[in-house]
DNA sequence: TACAAAGATAAGGCATACCTTACAATTTTT
DNA sequence: AAAAATTGTAAGGTATGCCTTATCTTTGTA
């Protein structure tokens, strides 16, 4: 597992906020004409990011969410979100300052503190500007499958989020709550998997994000 | 005039903190053990800042803060200790987590942001520890001619701190107030500069970080 | 004064995250 | 289908700020 830098966050943060549909892929241009960064930058970055397992990257598309990468964006727009209230409720900034500062309070103050300050402020459920607080999420059971290093065993503890077909395709594979994995070799879009039974099993990365494991 | 980044803030603010007196030099290992970076790193690291004028460097002996460095590391550590009251006294925060977590935002909120705080927590004066919170500094009418670029011709605004000898020695060479310079070029010992009747006079760079200047 | 400890400095490396230039592949439009 | 526009990729560069290894200089003390 990886922890998100600053600039990682602020990117998933775009993608959260620029994309029409969480399925719809988000053009790299559109990253590039949010950050005004070059092409090439936004690229490098977008594989970065796909090989870290927070965004799934279709070439000539965009880039989605992963689970983890959605859980990621989430709370940064959280704190983001909260930390405006904040300046223009208790400190009187006007709106653009507070956005423009809390680009930078949202990286400074972990998650717990921002759940102190949420409470301070009334649980607020949408930011100055009219925006939606994302609200905050229960601690995940696990990690991504997705997310976890080669080598060690884990159990599954969850499949989120449920997609109908996923969910038919690890039953045919005899996968669920419980099962215990092996990770063998990750590839961007792939992961092998060694089952308890001895088989072994690839699964596409879209399906192995949706998959919240614990060390076994 | 450069911007300090956030690590040469935090380099000026552990100066600040763990100098003895403001005139005496904090030798680089007290540097070195409070970081827990090598000595290579934290030598680097004093020889930018003093090639910023932030610090003057006695090899040796170890460094002091030049009249911006002060500034700078005092503004810092207000900010410091403000967060640390908020944290603790708004959001119900312990001691040493307050700590560490106003280590961050000192950085995140801008100086206006934080004097709004200050009055929310009516003007405290000691940060959670006991430790004095120094008080918010006039906007010096300028800039240290030891920061500025050469080039550009200046005017004297101000001599601080007024130093007897700095004085005396101004003086003698008939620089005062409203006089105008002209930089010619620094070295990390001393500033070249061009007066207005013609004279070119070179001063230490102790001189020339204590005279202030506004573009002429 | 000689020697050990502390400090300075030179040289080369690493990771992050940006950049430019140049060229290749794909998609969209005409 | 061909041309134009968009997107991908390769190669090399920059700055920050940390690292190691190795050598040299200064300081302080026996």
């Amino acid at each position: 597992m990886f922890t998100a830098t600053v600039t990682s966050e602020d990117y998933l943060g775009a993608i959260y906020r620029l994309r029409e549909a969480p399925e719809t892929p988000l053009p790299l241009s559109h990253l590039q004409e949010h950050f005004n960064f070059t092409r090439v930058s936004v690229h490098e970055m977008a594989l970065k990011l796909a090989q870290r397992r927070w965004v799934i990257y279709y070439p000539y598309q965009g880039v989605t969410l992963t689970a983890e990468g959605e859980r990621i964006a989430a709370a940064l727009v959280r704190r983001h979100r909260l930390w405006e209230r904040f300046l223009t409720d208790m400190l009187d900034l006007p709106w653009d300052e507070a956005h423009a500062i809390a680009g930078q309070l949202e990286h400074a103050a972990p998650e717990a503190v921002t759940e102190k300050l949420a409470r301070l402020l009334g649980e607020p459920t949408s930011c100055p500007h009219g925006g939606p607080i994302p609200p905050a999420l229960p601690a995940q059971p696990g990690v991504a499958l997705s997310a976890v290093e080669p080598g060690r065993t884990f159990a599954i503890v969850r499949i989120f989020p449920e997609v109908p077909e996923v969910l038919h395709q690890l039953a045919m594979l005899g996968i669920g709550l419980h099962t215990a994995v092996q990770v063998r070799q990750q590839t961007p879009e792939a992961i092998g998997i060694v089952l308890s039974d001895g088989r072994e099993v690839t699964l596409p990365a879209a399906v192995s994000a949706t998959i919240w494991v614990t060390p076994a």
